[in-house]
DNA sequence: GGGATAGTTAGTGATATAAGTAATAGAGAATAG
DNA sequence: GTATTCTCTACCGACAATATCACTAACTATGGG
């Protein structure tokens, strides 16, 4: 018995958010799933436990379903009419449908440890977690930041990457994307490109236009082959164009803290040679980093066309820094309240 | 939850894409044929026109309030003596008073190009690059708005020139002057100043080269005069007293009576003992001129010349004359230090007092040089202080008699004048020579002393900075040679660019001052901005930029006093006085006429060059431990780097400075980076004659704290040049000419308390370290280690904050001891609004209870009567017993006059009972004085200094009540006498508790909680805050916080808040509605005229033909005629690229759209604090007249104890004469008069024949236009019209008759507001039209008579 | 010498930045449609 | 013609985002006739 899948003249009925798109063309997301080839990972579906965040309407779910029929799979939608439209659907389903908001931390330790209404598997960090995959679609405008704190959970080895290295499909706008998979020397090179480069493995699966392809690295490109749909295929499809990433976890070993205040700053100003730059880090750090770094040439390069690599070199002899600054009071206090009665 | 997208995505990209709109941009490149009036905006942009034809009436030139005393409202707008100034003056222009809006928009445009041609003309004749200036010169000739004003420019060029080349023959200078104006500016005529200019250089050229030609080539300079000879010797910034010796006795080519007044004195006393022959011959030809001549400034000096006697010929017969003019001062400060005659005669007067031995001997020793004894700076041991300096106070004190004190205060003030002149001048290389001082004393000591002292180090800095700088202004200097045009840019990098912007103002300060300057500013910036341990760069480089800026112009004002005075040697006291005045005079036009700002783009530049080089050298020597080894590791370190942080994604530049030195900057004493040009003054302030000219005598400041807003600067010199504002100078005269002294005992226990470095009062201890709570592990859930983070954060704030405030106090108590027994003055000036606020930073009587404690008056005054009985009320009051009745009030204290005598005599030994007031530290300086007053046989005898406090209860309330009228209102704010207090905050929180109580019963469960704690402390904040406008969300959050105690959880708390701000703020709308009344009034006539349009708007500039920007803020006048100005409109901010980073920030010449939410929401507490300035300038005024000493925080109005009763009659009558007319109606008739001709887009209803007839208009325009209308269009046609009916032509105003536009239509309508549809109504038929902008009818007044507070003592108490 | 074209640059506008939205949430105005 | 989206949030003293890239207009330089 396979779930129904909405059509587009249900889901158009719904008013949007802020942005949120999704694709909702069933022989888009068919190609999407042979490209992503999930049963490589997952050799026995029936053991799978998925985590839905932010499934809108659920066609993504019903598919992924109706494909795979995992052990468990849960939608969690805090959106009232999104959540409504939902029940509607799939009231008879397998398909576990909580109200619960996944911007919130304490939903994720209710659900799984006071709750216990989804339990995934802890696994070794020697392959990807193959009982456990989480799904989710924050293309939402505002919703950058949750993309970027989830990241740097995969670095922090909490949140739900303490049951191992779990790959997430996860929707997110184009930008974002052509931001997360810049490489080095790229204009769109930054920080969370780094953060992406030292945490994760990350493909770029679909894209709803093919003009965004000319923001990606072309080699790259080559390399994922994305499957490229129209705007037609999502809803709204008048917006910004959206993206697919396939997110799996690595294995790093560096100082997180560190490694975060040096890449900070250094990016602040990715156009300036590293001779002259490092100052940037603290009192002195110019003298300090021209006395450490071997590599002359090294120095000439910008903070844009630097790898994670070599940013964890930088580290490295930032953490020897006998006189390095306290990365701690790395922050303004914009908020002094005054006058009092 | 997902947030929606606005917060952060939505809200960055909209800010950015309304600072770049295109309006901004557009206006650097003024349409070619956008012709607007001659406006710059140091030219009134306020009707010139008006001020000159109108006869000077009304409110603002009558010394009383006679024409006020009208109380009928029908009448008064038919009264001939409109309250208004301009009102007699609208029927020659079609908006007479207003050109701020509209053809600011067209004409400040070109201002904003002008400004900075001006500055830079200025920088580069400064700096000699004569090349340059005339190109300068040859830009400014092209922009013809500025034709009119260009001789000026000129003169200033000629004027360096002139200087520059002293060996120019005067017939080649005569040539060049001549082909200057007749080939290159053409259409430019000379003016008096020209001549001027080369009458002084003949007579130089003469000096040094005599000639011939002299005599006829001067008399022929004053034949060409323009305005008369006087207006040429006028000139006292070009013509010196020795040029002026040489025309009047040598030459005699002019008489005595032909000189400006303020320098015909000493050009009298000059004279050779016969007098002047040619006296009477001369004085015929010049009479006529002398009406017209008589500036104001003259008038001032005279009536100050007046009182003084003229110095006996003899006194003077060994004056030498200044004949030989010789070589210019290339060094001004120089000619500083010559400034020491007469203190000897000093001496002799204060040996000549009644003293003590000890007294005598100290004034001995004493040193009476200016340079050498500014203040008390000097970073001594505690107790050394008596060696040095001398305790004015208390020698002025001790003196028996009042002849002896009058005296003694004679020739401190003698004294004080020169020590001011270099406290405002020489404070910077006194910094410098005390620096040296340190280091040498240290090198002596050895290496590591150097480093422990703070002064040593700052002296290793600047002796590395300053071969920077030199270099520098080298480079500087011969790029601005090689590249004499501005626009030749070719060939040059970044750096040189730059350096082509700022290099002409870098050149213009010595090296050295410059480089202490940089010093001390990033030192006081210490902590600011939110910035753990360093300061923002944004602001650092600004406050550099600043700071050179005014070093520079006290500079320029000492270099010009001391060029024309230069011949002029001083030999008795008595002519001495004579040269101060006419130097002060002098000092006023000169600071009057450095109008040209630096641009705020070139102010950072500069600072950030200087910061630049600062960090490269200086050094601090750091300890640290390495990593890896573990070993104890020593360094250097540059003591400041620049760097960014991160504020919710946006990125902050930031200064930090390094630990190692915050640690001992913070063990200091800190005076050394002290501005010192805004401390406290030892002399009376200038007194304010015009709107630039008061306060500091070389700093200088204006009159209204204007937010960088040219709007405001036009009103307000309109009014300042039409006289109109001459009783808020009186007021604020009186404010400047309070003297003050810091009170010893006091200063004394605060230093106590500082040193032992423990948290006391609202003083923080002094901590070392922070403490940090334990990370939690990496892999917790992200909520902990957001939790931790957080937690640091706050910690760290704290930790900050606790610091600058530990730094301020540091400011304060430095500054203070700096004036221990010294005469010290506060020189004031106004914010926006008119209210007064002391110009002098960090310490004041404005500040926290420390600072006021630490002051006393300098005058004492004995109790007499009823003197001890408001030195009991006072202490009361400070206790917080202020709602008591007098009598208990009174009671209070002698029920602890134990208390008292033990504050007073052991105040941190003893029990501390004044560490319980509300006030301490002032309580505590009170206890000292009761305690001496209770040691005496007749109280009436004891001579008190203190200050007494007397407070208006709710003081904005107190005016809403007044203005409207309201008897019930009056009588909660004390308008109404009564017997008791009535207490505003408790009766709310009593009406509160009644609505809960209500509620309760019928089982609201939220009041059933909060109905036993309502207390007076729960609602005050929200009452007072409530005449400010607060809203439902911000009164909740400050309830919040007083119940936050009650409640455990916030969140509870915070709705528990919610649902009571509901009932607080029904109640107060309860017992004040006839103040909220006016309150909605206000707002909604401030809305109206926000979103009104000007007729005359240059069409053009509706972007969207139906859309227009709206320009017009709220602008009234005070009682006082001063001219309000709401400066709130839409910023748009730049990126300026400096040598640190790009820093963002307003510019100042955009002309934005109004901020109508801004403007609505600030009427209301912005015009009832006009309202209060106004009251509190007439009374200070008044005060001052019946000679007592006055000070005020706003709404606390302070005097000697002996005099509050006199005080509380002055300003009682004060409060009843600002308030005998109107205030409101009068304010209805001022917007009606102002806003006359605007219209404002609304709806009406399609099918009322009105509409059908503006269709028509419409349709019939549209197939003329062969387009479809705008409103753009109507605005035109309209302006059309009322341009007509204006026209002199009866044709033309025939035919403006006749015409008919949408506006025109209106006329015949009497019910606007019945024919308008209100927003959102459920008629779907409304079009929209242009409508008369009308204002609602004000709120009907109550029956409230303000002249019963005559006799409600409790109403200031 | 004049005009065209390529190259350069100054100036402006747009966008990204960090990463729990600072403590907060409901009204009122602006804007899109 | 209404509905959605955005913007505040008590006044004054008071005090501020920045780096980089794309694009364009204006200007310079060049090389060929």
């Amino acid at each position: 018995m396979s779930i129904p899948i909405p059509g587009i003249k249900d889901i158009s009925k719904l008013k949007f958010f802020y942005g949120f798109k999704y694709l909702w063309n069933p022989t888009v997301y068919d190609k999407i799933f042979d490209k992503l080839d999930l049963t490589r990972t997952y050799k026995n579906p029936k053991e799978l436990k998925v985590l839905d965040l932010y499934p809108g309407v659920g066609v993504q779910s019903a598919i992924f379903y109706n494909k795979y029929s995992p052990k468990q799979y849960s939608m969690i939608e805090k959106r009232s009419s999104l959540y409504k439209f939902l029940k509607a659907n799939l009231e008879d389903s397998p398909l576990q449908i909580l109200k619960k908001d996944p911007y919130d931390w304490s939903t994720y330790s209710n659900l799984i440890n006071e709750e216990r209404i989804f339990v995934p598997e802890v696994q070794p960090p020697d392959h990807i977690n193959d009982t456990f995959l989480t799904v989710a679609n924050v293309t939402g405008e505002g919703s950058e930041g949750l993309i970027m704190q989830w990241l740097s959970c995969i670095g922090n080895k909490n949140w739900l990457y303490r049951f191992g290295k779990v790959k997430m499909l996860l929707w997110m706008p184009s930008t974002t994307a052509r931001k997360l998979l810049a490489r080095p020397s790229t204009h769109s090179r930054s920080k969370c490109s780094v953060v992406r480069e030292g945490f994760t493995d990350t493909k770029l699966v679909a894209i709803s236009d093919a003009d965004e392809l000319k923001g990606f690295d072309s080699q790259c490109l080559e390399e994922w082959d994305p499957v490229i749909f129209s705007a037609a295929d999502m809803w709204p499809t008048k917006g910004k164009p959206i993206a697919l990433v396939e997110m799996d976890p690595i294995d790093f070993d560096f100082d997180v803290e560190n490694w975060d205040y040096v890449t900070r700053h250094l990016m602040i100003l990715k156009g300036t040679p590293l001779s002259t730059v490092m100052d940037s880090l603290g009192h002195g750090g110019q003298q300090y980093f021209n006395s450490r770094i071997t590599d002359k040439s090294l120095l000439k390069k910008r903070p844009l066309d630097l790898t994670n690599e070599e940013f964890i070199y930088l580290t490295k002899l930032f953490t020897e820094w006998p006189f390095k600054p306290d990365i701690l009071m790395d922050f303004v206090d914009m908020y002094q309240t005054e006058h009092s009665g | 939850m997902l947030r929606p997208a606005y917060k952060s995505l939505v809200k960055t990209s909209l800010l950015q894409r309304r600072l770049i709109s295109s309006k901004g941009s557009k206006l650097y490149k003024p349409s070619p044929d956008s012709t607007g009036t001659i406006l710059m905006s140091e030219e009134p942009l306020v009707a010139a026109s008006s001020s000159t034809t109108s006869p000077p009436s009304g409110i603002i030139d009558t010394n009383d309030f006679s024409l006020f005393n009208n109380n009928n409202r029908k009448n008064s707008s038919s009264n001939s003596s409109t309250p208004y100034q301009w009102k007699n003056s609208s029927d020659l222009d079609f908006d007479p008073f207003n050109k701020s809006h509209a053809s600011a928009i067209t004409t400040m445009t070109r201002t904003r190009d002008v400004m900075q041609l001006w500055s830079l003309l200025e920088a580069c004749l400064q700096s000699n690059l004569m090349k340059r200036a005339f190109s300068i010169l040859e830009s400014l000739y092209l922009v013809p708005e500025h034709k009119q004003r260009f001789i000026e420019d000129y003169n200033m060029y000629l004027n360096a020139f002139s200087r520059n080349e002293p060996n120019f023959p005067i017939l080649k200078m005569n040539e060049k002057l001549t082909n200057d104006l007749e080939t290159n500016f053409k259409d430019i005529n000379y003016n008096d100043k020209t001549l001027a200019i080369m009458i002084h250089h003949s007579l130089r050229f003469h000096a040094s080269a005599s000639s011939m030609l002299l005599k006829p080539t001067i008399s022929a300079y004053f034949k060409m005069s323009v305005n008369g000879i006087r207006e040429i010797l006028s000139n006292l910034d070009i013509l010196t007293i020795s040029d002026l010796n040489l025309l009047v006795n040598d030459l005699r080519v002019i008489s005595l009576s032909q000189l400006p007044s303020s320098v015909k004195p000493i050009l009298e006393s000059l004279a050779p003992s016969s007098s002047p022959v040619n006296n009477n011959q001369n004085e015929d030809g010049s009479k006529n001129l002398e009406a017209e001549n008589n500036s104001k400034n003259e008038k001032n000096l005279d009536a100050s010349l007046g009182s003084m006697k003229t110095p006996s010929l003899e006194s003077l017969r060994d004056v030498p004359l200044g004949g030989s003019t010789g070589v210019l001062p290339k060094d001004a400060e120089k000619l500083i230090a010559v400034d020491t005659i007469g203190m000897r005669v000093i001496r002799h007067t204060l040996l000549g007092l009644s003293l003590t031995p000890e007294q005598k001997e100290q004034i001995s020793r004493f040193k009476f040089d200016a340079n050498e004894n500014v203040l008390n700076m000097k970073p001594t041991k505690d107790g050394d202080d008596s060696d040095t300096s001398i305790n004015f106070f208390e020698i002025y004190n001790s003196l028996p008699s009042l002849k002896e004190k009058k005296a003694f205060e004679s020739a401190l003030n003698t004294f004080n004048q020169d020590r001011q002149k270099v406290l405002e001048n020489r404070a910077t290389e006194a910094a410098r020579e005390r620096w040296k001082h340190d280091f040498e004393e240290a090198k002596a000591r050895g290496d590591i002393s150097i480093e422990k002292n703070l002064n040593a180090k700052l002296w290793k800095w600047y002796n590395n900075m300053l071969p920077l700088v030199q270099e520098e202004i080298n480079h500087c200097k011969s790029l601005s040679l090689e590249r004499p045009s501005p626009s030749d840019k070719k060939h040059l990098n970044k750096v040189e660019t730059n350096r082509l912007d700022y290099g002409p103002y870098l050149t213009l300060i010595d090296p050295g001052k410059m480089c202490v300057i940089t010093i001390l500013e990033l030192l006081k910036l210490n902590s600011t901005g939110g910035v753990i341990e360093g300061m923002r760069t944004a602001r650092a480089v600004i406050s550099v930029g600043k700071a050179i800026e005014m070093e520079f112009r006290s500079e320029q004002v000492l270099k010009s006093e001391s060029q024309t005075f230069r011949d002029v040697n001083k030999k008795s006291p008595e002519f001495k006085k004579l040269v101060q005045n006419a130097k002060s005079v002098f000092r006023s036009s000169q600071i009057e006429q450095s109008k040209i700002l630096w641009p705020q783009n070139i102010r950072a530049k500069i600072g950030s060059v200087l910061i630049s080089m600062l960090i490269h050298v200086a050094k601090v020597f750091v300890q640290g431990v390495d990593p890896i080894t573990k070993a104890k590791v020593h360094g250097e370190a540059p003591a400041f780097a620049h760097g960014y942080q991160y504020h919710n994604g946006s990125k902050l530049g930031v200064l930090k400075i390094h630990k190692t030195l915050i640690r001992q900057l913070n063990g200091e004493r800190l005076i050394a980076s002290v501005q010192p040009q805004l401390l406290p003054m030892l002399v009376e302030p200038k007194p304010w004659v015009n709107w630039r000219s008061g306060g500091y005598h070389y700093t200088q400041s204006t009159l209204l704290r204007t937010k960088d807003s040219p709007e405001q600067v036009a009103y307000l010199k309109a009014a300042s040049d039409n006289g109109d504002i001459d009783r808020v100078y009186d007021g604020l005269n009186v404010l400047g000419d309070t003297p003050w002294t810091v009170n010893r005992k006091v200063f004394d226990v605060v230093s106590q308390v500082w040193n032992r470095g423990e948290s006391f009062l609202d003083i923080p201890s002094a901590q070392e370290e922070m403490v940090l709570p334990l990370a939690p592990p990496r892999n917790s859930d992200p909520s902990i280690l957001r939790a931790w983070k957080l937690q640091v954060k706050t910690i760290a704030n704290k930790f900050s904050s606790d610091r600058s405030n530990r730094c301020d106090t540091n400011y304060k108590l430095e500054i203070a001891r700096a004036f221990l027994g010294e005469k010290l003055y506060f020189p004031h000036n106004l914010d926006f609004r008119g209210r007064a606020y002391p110009l002098s930073p960090h310490f004041n009587h404005l500040g926290n209870d420390m600072s006021r404690g630490l002051l006393i008056f300098w005058h004492g005054k004995k109790l007499g009567p009823s003197g001890l009985k408001w030195l009991k009320i006072h202490l009361s009051n400070l206790f917080g017993f202020d709602k008591l009745r007098l009598e208990d009030r009174v009671a209070f204290t002698e029920s602890h006059l134990n208390d008292v005598k033990d504050s007073a005599e052991n105040p941190l030994s003893g029990e501390r009972w004044w560490t319980t007031a509300d006030k301490p530290w002032q309580a505590l300086a009170t206890c000292f004085e009761l305690n001496e007053v209770m040691k005496m046989d007749n109280p009436e005898e004891f001579i008190s200094h203190q200050p007494v406090h007397q407070d208006g209860t709710c003081n904005g309330l107190q005016h809403y009540a007044a203005l409207g009228g309201d008897v019930e209102g009056a009588t909660q704010v004390n308008l109404v006498p009564n017997d008791k207090p009535q207490d505003v905050y408790a009766h709310v929180a009593r009406l509160v508790q009644k609505r809960l109580e209500i509620a309760a019963e019928k089982g609201d469960e939220n009041a059933k909680i909060l109905k036993d704690k309502i207390t007076r402390k729960v609602v005050k904040q929200t009452v007072m805050t409530n005449v400010y406008g607060v809203t439902y969300v911000g009164a909740t959050f400050q309830i919040a916080k007083q119940l936050s105690p009650i409640f455990d959880d916030r969140k509870e708390s915070l709705d528990y808040s919610k649902y009571l701000t509901k009932h607080v703020f029904g109640a107060i709308r309860e017992l004040f509605h006839s103040a909220h009344l006016i309150q909605d009034w206000l707002g909604e006539s401030a809305k109206r005229i926000s979103k009104s349009i000007r007729l005359d708007v240059d069409e053009k500039s509706f972007k969207n033909g139906n859309k227009p920007d709206f320009m017009s803020s709220v602008i009234w006048t005070t009682p006082l005629g001063l001219p309000i100005v709401q400066p709130y409109r839409e910023e748009s901010k730049k990126q300026v690229e400096t040598n640190l980073q790009t820093v963002f920030i307003s510019d100042p010449f955009a002309v934005n759209p109004v901020n109508a939410r801004r403007q609505k929401a600030g009427l209301p507490p912005n015009f009832i604090h006009s309202l209060d300035a106004s009251h509190m300038l007439l009374s200070a005024a008044e005060c001052g007249k019946q000679g007592l000493d006055f000070a005020s925080v706003h709404d606390s109005y302070w005097t000697h104890a002996s005099d509050v009763d006199t005080m509380n009659v002055v300003l009682r009558e004060q409060f009843i004469k600002l308030h005998e007319i109107d205030l409101v109606l009068r304010l209805k008739e001022e917007f009606d008069q102002r806003y006359k001709n605007y219209v404002k887009i609304g709806k009406i209803k399609r099918s009322t024949d009105l509409a059908q007839k503006i269709v028509k208009i419409r349709k019939d325009l549209s197939k003329k236009l062969g387009r479809s209308t705008t409103l753009a269009d109507e605005i035109y046609f309209e302006k059309k019209r009322q341009e007509l009916l204006n026209s002199q032509l009866v044709e033309d105003r025939k035919v403006g008759e006749k015409m008919v536009t949408t506006v025109s239509l209106f006329e015949d309508v009497n019910d606007l507001d019945a024919l308008e549809l209100e927003n959102g109504g459920d008629e779907h038929s409304g079009s929209s039209v242009l409508l008369p902008l009308r204002l609602p009818e004000i709120p009907p007044k109550g029956d409230f008579d303000v002249t019963v507070l005559r006799g409600s003592q409790y109403f200031f108490s």
